[in-house]
RNA sequence: GCCCGGGUGGCGGAAUUGGUAGACGCAGCGGAUUCAAAAUCCGCCGAUCUAACGAUCGUGGGGGUUCGAGUCCCCCCCCGGGCACCA
C-alpha cells in the first residue's frame, strides 16, 4: 500500500515555493491586486490552535485568490509590545527585548513549517527601532494636525508598588503582586482626539457592507450617539464658588419626576466639599477604590452621600432637590452629574428605596397604568404612554415625542441646550511602562512641550534598564530622559510615557505595503496595495482594535501618509471564533487561582489532576489564553501527522466564525482521509485522459460530480464556509473510489476529478496537491495553475425529486421533469399511493406546490 | 450591570435563508479480508413503539404567526465575547 510522507514530502515543496519565489509580492500597476491579512500575532512564543485556524484561513484565502490570477500580498509581522515582556523581565530577569526576539524567533520557526503562502521578505516586529521610529514620526503629523491633546484621566494606582495598574492586573479590586487595595487616581495623559471623529466614524459603518452585522453594531453602541438636553441645576446657596450643577440626560421628559441631583465622586463639586467633610472624603476615598474599569464600576454596590445641598428644579423654584453623591455616576460621561428619575430608571429606584427618596410617576401605561412601586416602569421609548401634569402639555404621546417636546420647551423657555453627545472617549495612549514605543516629545523648561526633530528619530529605548523595582524603568534611568531641547537646545528632558500597544496595531497594514520606506509609508506603494481586501481575526478585537485602525488610516490620510481612498482601511472583515478550551486551576498558599496547561493535567474519566497527583478544579471552557494556560501546542500534531494534516482538521468541522473546543480526536482522520486521497492518485490507473464521459453513465456521473464540486468548493471558499467546502471534497472522494469501470472514459473521468480535486485542495493541504499534481502529470506547479472553474452544462439535471407532504408531514415523494408545470405536479403528487391513503378518497382542502422545492396536500 | 453572539443525534456540524431536519466527518455496532492484529473495504447508526410496512415524538424551555418553523415574532434559561491599561 502507498504511504504518503508528509515528513519528506512538505520540505520539498517549500523549497520549491521559496526556489521560486512564488509568494513574494512585487508591485505591478497591470495585475489587479488582492491584499489578505490576518491579525498579525503577539509573540508570546509558541503558536496556539488559534494561529494555525487564523493563518489557515486566510492562507486558503490567498492561496485561492492567487490561483484567480490576483496579485496577492500576504504578509506577516509581529505585534511585539505589551506588558508579558516586562512580566517576564520581571519574574525571570530576561531582557523584554531579548525575551521578545527570542519568541519571534521561535514561533517563526514555528510558522513555516505549516507552508503559508506569506512574503516573509515584508516581516517586521513592532519593537524594530525602524517601525515605532517611524510611529513616532506618524505622531509627530498627527500632533500637528491637531489630532493629539493632554489632559488628565484616571488610573488604577497601586499604592504599595507604588505603579500604575493595567485593569487585567487588578483582581477583586486588589493588585496582582501586592495585594494592595487599588485606588484610582489622576494623572495628565497623552490622548488621540478620536472623539472628535465620532460621527464620522458611525456614520460610515453604513458602507461596510462586508463587514459581520454584529462587529458594526458593537462599533455603533461604542460610539454610542445620544441625544438630550443639557442643563443646569442652581444650588440654593453657593459651595466653594460653585453655584450650579450642569447635568446631561437623554431623558429631560421625564425631568417632573425628578428625586434627587446626582454627582460624580470625581466631580469638581464633589472633591471641593471634601476638604470640609471628612465623611464625605471617606465615602469618596472608597469609591476610589473601585478600579477605572467600567464593568468594576457598574457592577459594584449602588450607594451615595448626601452633601446636605440643595438644588432648584429649573420649573419650580420652591421645589428643592437633594443633590447626593453617588458611586455609579461616571465623570467620564457626559457632566459627571445626573438628576435620577426613580419611577422610570431600575438602578435609580433601587438608589431612591435604599435612601428613601421620593418616587414620582412622570408617566403610566396609557391603559391601566399603575404607579411604580417595586419595579420602574420603562417602555420603549417608541411606545406611547399616558403623562401626568407634563410641563409642555402633553396627555397620551411616546417617549421620543415627548423627548423632542421638552427640548424644544426647554431651548424656547432658555433654561436648557438639546445636545449630542457621544459615549466615545478620547483615547488614552499613554503607559507608564518600558517596552511600547517611546513618545518621542520634550519637556522643556523655557519651551515648554516639544517635538523631537524627526531627524533624531527614532528615539530608541535605552537597553539598560532595570526591572528590580517596580514602576517605569524610563523614569529611573539615569541619563535617557537627559536630551537637548529640539528648539532651543538648552537641557530638558525626554516624556518618559510610553505608547499603548493599540497604537503599533492601528497602522501596521499600511506599513506592511512598503515595509522599509524611510518615510511611514510609501504614497505610491500605499495606492497600489491599499486596502486590505480581506482583513482575519478573533472578535473579541471587535471594537477596539478596529475602532482605533479606522481612526489611524483617516488620520493617516489627514496627514498624507494614505490616499484618500484607504480612508477605510478594510475592505472586508471575517472575526473568527475563538478556539476554546477547558481552564485548569488549583489555589495558591494565599487562595489565589494557579493555572495549569492541558499537558500538566491528567484526565482519568471524572477524576483531574496534576502529573504529581495534585487535583485539579476543571473551570469554564473559554478562548485559549496565555493568562489561563489553557493552551494546546500544534506543533504535536505537525510533527505526529504533518501540516497538511493540522491545516486540514482545522477547516473541517466547525463553521470558521464558530468558537471550537479543541479536541485531540479528529486529527487522526483528518490524517487517514489525506493517505485515502493519496492512494487514489498512486494505486490509480491514469492511462487514459480527455476521453468524453458521454459514453459511460459512470463517467457522466462521476464528471458531473466533479464539476458540482468544483462550484461548491469555490462558493464554499469565497463564502467563508470552509468545513462545506470540505465536505463537498469527501463527497468527492468517495465517490472516485466507488467508481471502478475499467473503459477508458471511466479512467479518464477519474483522472480529471483527480487533477481537479488537486487544485481544489491546494489551498488547504497545498502539499499533498503538489505531489498530486506532479503524480498526475500536471504541469509546472499546481499553484500557478489556473483555479478550474465549472461547466454549466454539467450541472443542470433534467429531472427533479420533490417531497410531498400532507399537512406539513412528508409522507412520500414525486419524480417530474425539472420543467414541468404546477399542474403536472400537482396531478402526479395527488396520484401517490400515500396521498391517496391520507385523502381516503376525500377532495383535498388546498394543494401548495412549490416548484423545484415541495408538494402540500391540506386535507 | 450594559452591548454583541451562540444553543440541532453520543460528538463536531449540514439544512438551497420559511419548504424532505440530521449532508459530511468522528465515535459506536455488525460484516469482509487476515494465522492474528493493524491498516483497508462493505453495511447500520436521533428517540420510542413495531417482526416488518410504518407510526408518534424530536432543533435549550414556554407561547404565537403560517398550508408548512431549526429558520419569523414575544417571554424565559444556559454558555461565550467585549466593556476603553490583556493582546
Amino acid at each position: 500500500m502507498s504511504r504518503y510522507n508528509a515528513r519528506t514530502v512538505e520540505p520539498k515543496w517549500q523549497q520549491a515555493w521559496e526556489a521560486a519565489e512564488s509568494f513574494a509580492a512585487r508591485h505591478d500597476p497591470t495585475r489587479p491586486k488582492y491584499y489578505v491579512l490576518e491579525m498579525f500575532p503577539y509573540p508570546s512564543g509558541r503558536i496556539h490552535m488559534g494561529h494555525v485556524r487564523n493563518y489557515t484561513m486566510g492562507d486558503v484565502v490567498a492561496r485561492t485568490k492567487r490561483a484567480q490570477g490576483f496579485n496577492v500580498l500576504h504578509p506577516m509581522g509581529w505585534d511585539a509590545f505589551g506588558m508579558p515582556a516586562e512580566n517576564a523581565a520581571m519574574e525571570r530577569g530576561a531582557h523584554p527585548g531579548d525575551w521578545t526576539y527570542q519568541n519571534i524567533a521561535d514561533m517563526r520557526e514555528q510558522m513555516k513549517p505549516l507552508g503559508f503562502s506569506l512574503d516573509w521578505t515584508r516581516e517586521f516586529a513592532t519593537c524594530d527601532p525602524d517601525y515605532y521610529g517611524q510611529q513616532q514620526a506618524l505622531f509627530i503629523d498627527m500632533m500637528e494636525a491637531g489630532l493629539i491633546t493632554r489632559k488628565s484621566a484616571m488610573v488604577n494606582w497601586d499604592p504599595v508598588d507604588m505603579t500604575v495598574l493595567a485593569n487585567e492586573q487588578v483582581i477583586d479590586g486588589k493588585g496582582w503582586r501586592s495585594g494592595a487595595v487599588v485606588e484610582r487616581r489622576e494623572l495628565t495623559q497623552w490622548f488621540f482626539k478620536i472623539s472628535d471623529m465620532a460621527d464620522e466614524l458611525l456614520g460610515a459603518l453604513d458602507g461596510l457592507k462586508d463587514w459581520p452585522e454584529k462587529v458594526r453594531l458593537m462599533q455603533a453602541n461604542w460610539i454610542g450617539k445620544s441625544r438630550g438636553l443639557q442643563f443646569s441645576f442652581d444650588l440654593t446657596a453657593p459651595a466653594h464658588g460653585m453655584d450650579k450643577v450642569e447635568v446631561y440626560t437623554t431623558r429631560p421628559d421625564t425631568l417632573m419626576g425628578a428625586s434627587f441631583v446626582g454627582i460624580s465622586p470625581d466631580h469638581p463639586l464633589a472633591k471641593a466639599l471634601e476638604a470640609e467633610n471628612a465623611d464625605l472624603k471617606a465615602f469618596n476615598d472608597e469609591c476610589r477604590k473601585t478600579g477605572t474599569s467600567e464593568e468594576a464600576l457598574e457592577k459594584a454596590e449602588k450607594r451615595g452621600f448626601d452633601t446636605g445641598l440643595k438644588a432648584r428644579h429649573p420649573l419650580n423654584p420652591d421645589w428643592e432637590l437633594p443633590v447626593w453623591v453617588a458611586n455609579f455616576i461616571l465623570m467620564d460621561y457626559g457632566t459627571g452629574a445626573i438628576f435620577a428619575c426613580p419611577a422610570h430608571d431600575q438602578r435609580d429606584l433601587d438608589f431612591a428605596r435604599k435612601y428613601d427618596l421620593p418616587v414620582i410617576d412622570t408617566f403610566i401605561a396609557a391603559e391601566n397604568g399603575a404607579p411604580v412601586t417595586d419595579e420602574a416602569f420603562v417602555p420603549p421609548k417608541s411606545e406611547a404612554v399616558k403623562w401626568i401634569d407634563h410641563f409642555a402639555g402633553l396627555d397620551v404621546a411616546t417617549g421620543d415625542e415627548a423627548i423632542d417636546r421638552t427640548i424644544d420647551f426647554a431651548e424656547k423657555a432658555g433654561w436648557g441646550e438639546g445636545v449630542t453627545k457621544f459615549r466615545l472617549r478620547d483615547w488614552g495612549l499613554s503607559r507608564q511602562r518600558y517596552w511600547g514605543a517611546p513618545i518621542p516629545m520634550v519637556h522643556c523648561d523655557d519651551c515648554g512641550l516639544v517635538p523631537e526633530k524627526k531627524e533624531n528619530l527614532p528615539v530608541e529605548l535605552p537597553r539598560d534598564v532595570d526591572f528590580s523595582t517596580p514602576g517605569n524603568p524610563l523614569d529611573r534611568h539615569p541619563t535617557w530622559r537627559d536630551t537637548p531641547c529640539p528648539s532651543c537646545g538648552k537641557p530638558a528632558k525626554r516624556e518618559t510615557d510610553t505608547m499603548d500597544t493599540f497604537v503599533d496595531s492601528s497602522w501596521y497594514f499600511a506599513r506592511f505595503t512598503s515595509p522599509r520606506a524611510d518615510t511611514p509609508t510609501d504614497l505610491d506603494e500605499a495606492s497600489y496595495w491599499m486596502n486590505v481586501d480581506q482583513y482575519i481575526g478573533g472578535v473579541e478585537h471587535a471594537i477596539l482594535h478596529l475602532l482605533y485602525s479606522r481612526f489611524f488610516a483617516r488620520a493617516m490620510v489627514k496627514t498624507g501618509h494614505l490616499p484618500a481612498s484607504a480612508s477605510e482601511p478594510f475592505n472586508a472583515l471575517f472575526t473568527q471564533g475563538m478556539v476554546t478550551h477547558e481552564t485548569y486551576e488549583t489555589r495558591n498558599d494565599a487562595g489565589r487561582p494557579v493555572y495549569h496547561t492541558p499537558d500538566e493535567v491528567v484526565r482519568d474519566g471524572d477524576a483531574v489532576r496534576l502529573a504529581d497527583g495534585t487535583p485539579v478544579t476543571v473551570g469554564p471552557i473559554i478562548k485559549m489564553s496565555k493568562s489561563k494556560k489553557n493552551v494546546v501546542d500544534p506543533m504535536d500534531i505537525i510533527d505526529q501527522y504533518g501540516a497538511d494534516t493540522a491545516r486540514w482538521f482545522v477547516m473541517s468541522d466547525s463553521p470558521p466564525e464558530r468558537d471550537v473546543e479543541w479536541t485531540a480526536a479528529g486529527a487522526e482522520a483528518a490524517w487517514k482521509h489525506l493517505q485515502r486521497v493519496w492512494r487514489l492518485v498512486a494505486e490509480g490507473d491514469h492511462s487514459a485522459e480527455g476521453v468524453a464521459p458521454e459514453g459511460s453513465e459512470e463517467a457522466l456521473t462521476l464528471t458531473k460530480l466533479t464539476h458540482r464540486t468544483i462550484r461548491d468548493v469555490s462558493d464554499g471558499i469565497a463564502q467563508f464556509q470552509f468545513n462545506k467546502s470540505v465536505a463537498k471534497l469527501y463527497e468527492l472522494t468517495n465517490a472516485i473510489a466507488k467508481s471502478k469501470g475499467t473503459g477508458a472514459a471511466e479512467k479518464s473521468a477519474r483522472h480529471f476529478a483527480l487533477t481537479t480535486m488537486a487544485q481544489l485542495m491546494q489551498p488547504m493541504t497545498p502539499h499533498l496537491a503538489e505531489e498530486m499534481w506532479a503524480a498526475l502529470g500536471g504541469s509546472g506547479l499546481v499553484i500557478d495553475a489556473p483555479w478550474p472553474v465549472a461547466d454549466y452544462s454539467y450541472l443542470v439535471e433534467n429531472t427533479v425529486t420533490l417531497p410531498i407532504q400532507v399537512n406539513g408531514k412528508r409522507r412520500g415523494e414525486v419524480t417530474v421533469a425539472a420543467d414541468a408545470s404546477k399542474e403536472e405536479i400537482e396531478t402526479l403528487a395527488l396520484a401517490d399511493g400515500a396521498v391517496q391513503r391520507f385523502l381516503d378518497g376525500k377532495q383535498p382542502r388546498k394543494v401548495i406546490v412549490v416548484p423545484g422545492r415541495i408538494v402540500n396536500v391540506v386535507v
